[in-house]
DNA sequence: TAATACGCTTAATATAGTTTAAGGGTAAAA
DNA sequence: TTTTACCCTTAAACTATATTAAGCGTATTA
């Protein structure tokens, strides 16, 4: 069951354990969901109304340009949360997709119930700041990284980081989360194995 | 007193206002410090001891790349926070800087100081969740922004967003900001001014 | 007040990454 | 099983932006 790992990830969050009254809480706040590959779970212009709990699978997130081009800016695969934050708190239309690049299973909370949950386990309240500090700090590491060198260094410390994503994803995918086209990335995988 | 202007800041956190006895025990914890323009209150390699309000004044946070140069990733002016939260939590070394580009006044809490009021003040947590979700949001606009159109229309967004920083700020802080270099943002006014 | 550093601009040359187009292989759908 | 869609690759032409270098004005600092 789902459930279980969503337990087995708060457990993670010591001291700050949940007792049972607080797991059955949980439980009936959390629609356990399966999406198919391709399957959109937030699309541009829809308010984002859940944040969600990914138990099995693996989702990107990503916005689309004025030439049409998609951009990924995270993906999130088992035990990785992923919501259009803003949208989520400030009710306002999503400029972005989060669409299943597998088949997946979900755990999804709406506003109010999450909100419900944040008043009466307040103990949710710092976990949940740790879960976005922690995005925080990833979306930053990005941001230097896309500065700071070029295509070739970023995908070789992409491959490092997140060894586990690479090797699920197909590269479009992976270009498109660099910031170069795939062609270009491409060129680079093509460059690397003559060094 | 740079504290009123933080306990203003924290009231607009209703309905989580701060009684008396809180606002005293705050107090007791932030330490007020005037900071020179140029002056440093991050390095590269020193662990974020701080987590830091701007009460006055401006700062600017950067990393340098391969080459030396710098790369802006935020700003921060009146009642704005910074901090390098990923060192701030691993104690870790950071990998960045933090500048005043103003004469600044700001208040400053330690990691311990920081986590013994999120124990004896609970609603610490979720106004702090806030906060950082509220840079989470800002960091992910700044990211779709950098992929999701030409330099040019990130200046022009920028100046619209950040009105007031912008009149603030150096062209070389914002080129550094928007992923560009100085001559080619002044090449980008130039030809604004002829359209 | 003089000296220096800083910020802005211009322009020529250089390059990392894009665009377009085409072909081949493999997985999904019919 | 056949067809279609998707993914990866290659290469040539192109473009947005970087690099280098030089000059000018105005804040800082000595």
């Amino acid at each position: 069951m789902a459930i279980t790992q969503l337990f087995k990830y708060f457990q993670k969050f010591t001291p700050l354990h949940l007792d049972n009254e607080e797991q059955i809480l949980l439980e009936s706040k959390f629609i356990q969901r399966r999406v198919k590959r391709r399957q959109m779970i937030l699309q541009e212009g829809f308010v984002c109304k859940h944040y969600f709990f990914v138990a099995e699978g693996c989702f990107r997130m990503y916005g689309i340009d004025d030439k049409g081009y998609e951009h990924n800016i995270q993906f999130a695969a088992e035990s990785d949360w992923i919501a259009d934050i803003g949208s989520f708190h400030s009710n306002k239309p999503s400029k972005l997709f989060i669409e299943a690049i597998e088949p997946s299973v979900i755990l999804q909370i709406e506003q109010q119930d999450l909100y419900f949950l944040y008043n009466n386990i307040p103990k949710l309240n710092r976990i949940f700041k740790v879960i976005i500090e922690n995005k925080y700090v990833e979306l930053q590491n990005h941001v230097l990284q896309t500065f700071s060198s070029t295509a070739e260094q970023r995908y070789l410390s992409f491959l490092e980081q997140y060894s586990d994503l690479a090797s699920r994803l197909p590269n479009t995918q992976i270009a498109s989360y660099l910031g170069i086209t795939p062609e270009f990335l491409s060129k680079i995988r093509k460059d690397l194995t003559k060094k």
